[in-house]
RNA sequence: GGAAAGGUGCAGGAGUGGUUUAACUGGCACGCCUGGAAAGCGUGUGUGCUCGCAAGGGUACCGAGGGUUCGAAUCCCUCCCUUUCCGCCA
């Protein structure tokens, strides 16, 4: 959510960013139930003070034994007239605060203005593309019998696969030396839950509008986390963050849930898309004034695994166009994938400034009697591992088997699969 | 799934229709006292919205939402959550 104050002072800035991120929302209508609101408030606060003082001289005069019948006639219709105008405003409110969700975050000023991907630009590249074509991951995991999409078709459907024998012992091992790097780099670790309620999901953002991409238990109405961002950003809703935890960096592993509905014919095969994944996530809450150099510092962290990993990989500014609802600035972060011979997104480093703060109510306090003050929340994937096996395979296959990359032995019993 | 108890401010905790502007205790902050400290004494102590240049004012908030009433933490209804016991179960 944006700040209403940014709205009323500068809605040209609002409108200008909605249409640099494709957002179609109306900002005048806005305004508009935004003033009729306020004059509600005023009308219906000084009903109610007025109600306050009579209501406590008709205790007064019924404590004297005096009769203050007029006084109680001339509140019932008060009370009916404050009655009314409470319902009209709740309408105002909530029309105002169902505007108000779809409102994108503002971008930041450094984003290349930008429709569609393509406008994309690409800042850093590291390591040199190969032109060699290799076997891709499907086969090259069939032939070594470390992936079963067939059987994961059987059991769940499709999107879903097994990781069987190596196979598995290699993806917990990605895992684990995701979290043991990222713990050393000073995240402070979680576990959390794998289904979150909708007030949650309301907090990040994911509702309302990705509400069809989510797994939804409607008997207790619960939601598969489509992300680690989502309990772990929400772990502080409603918090008033001690200042000297900020800025506070934790990160956690999670299965991610995603229908992704609607978004067959691309990058689908195999593993580039599947309905489960494995992820571990990076998470900070920051001051305000600290989050653009913490997004560099996470973008770094992120880097770090990558290169450990040995891998060709370039980041990628996303332009307006293509940069989330909630986000201020995004930079994804690509693989070379040789087998497929194409870049991979394997994470996307946001810095969402007070957006998501405002929305889950995420704040801190400078002193003791300072005002609070949203703090600013950034997240990144550290790191996504189905793309990351996929070029993994395909990198480390010299046609006979897969050479484990140096960083991974001392969590796996074997060298090579 | 069954039963019971409970949800009040920073924490503990009182409070069953009108001096509750939420008692009291503790915590914390500031001040007094002191050579310094402790003890003691005094003062203060939240959040949202809104009006105002400001100082400051108004209003709402006792798990959530409705209702009754001139007036609700308090009475009524619905829901949520926590704890304990029983049942089932990894």
């Amino acid at each position: 959510m944006i700040d209403i104050n940014i709205l009323r002072e500068n809605p040209e800035l609002v409108k200008q960013s909605a249409e640099n991120k494709n957002a179609k929302v109306d900002i005048d209508k806005a305004l508009e139930l935004d003033e009729n609101r306020r004059k509600l408030i005023v009308e219906v606060e000084n009903l109610k003070a007025l109600r306050n003082k009579v209501t406590q001289e008709i205790a007064d005069a019924k404590k004297n034994k005096v009769d203050a019948q007029s006084k109680i006639d001339e509140m019932r219709v008060v009370s009916g007239k404050i009655k009314e105008l409470d319902s009209q405003l709740a309408e105002v409110e909530s029309d105002f605060n169902g505007l108000l969700l779809q409102i994108p975050n503002i971008h930041d000023e450094s984003v290349p203005v930008g429709k569609t991907e393509n406008e994309n630009v690409i800042t850093k590249t590291v390591g040199e593309t190969t032109s060699e074509t290799k076997p891709d991951h499907i086969e090259i995991a069939k032939r070594l019998g470390i992936l079963d999409f067939e059987r994961g078709a059987k059991v769940s459907g499709s999107g879903f696969a097994f990781y069987t024998g190596k196979g598995a012992a290699l993806e917990r091992a990605l895992i684990n030396f995701f979290l043991d790097e990222n713990t050393s780099r000073g995240y402070y670790e979680m576990m959390t839950p794998f289904m979150v309620n909708e007030e949650s999901m309301r907090g990040t953002g994911q509702l309302p509008k990705m509400a069809e991409d989510m797994y939804h238990m409607q008997e207790d109405n619960m939601y598969m986390i489509p992300t680690a961002e989502v309990p772990l950003t929400n772990f502080h809703r409603d918090d008033m963050i001690p200042y000297s935890e900020l800025n506070k960096q934790i990160c956690g592993y999670s299965p991610c849930f995603r229908r992704e509905a609607g978004s067959y014919g691309k990058d689908v095969r195999g593993f580039l898309r599947v309905h489960q994944f494995n992820k571990v996530e990076l998470v900070k809450f920051t001051k305000p004034e600290d989050s653009w150099t913490e997004l560099d510092k996470m973008v770094e962290d992120v880097e770090n695994l990558l290169s450990k990993l040995g891998f060709t990989y370039r980041l990628n500014q996303l332009c307006t166009g293509d940069t989330s609802f909630a986000s201020a600035k995004t930079i994804d972060l690509e693989v070379w994938s040789e087998g497929e011979q194409n870049w991979l997104e394997v994470s996307s480093c946001s810095n969402f400034i007070d957006f998501q703060a405002r929305r889950a109510n995420i704040r801190f306090k400078r002193t003791a009697d300072s005002k609070p003050e949203f703090v600013h929340t950034l997240n990144g994937s550290g790191l996504a591992t189905p793309r990351i096996l996929v070029a993994l395979i395909e990198k480390y296959y010299d046609g006979e088997k897969i050479n484990i990359p140096e960083c991974l032995h001392p969590y796996l019993r074997f060298k090579t699969i």
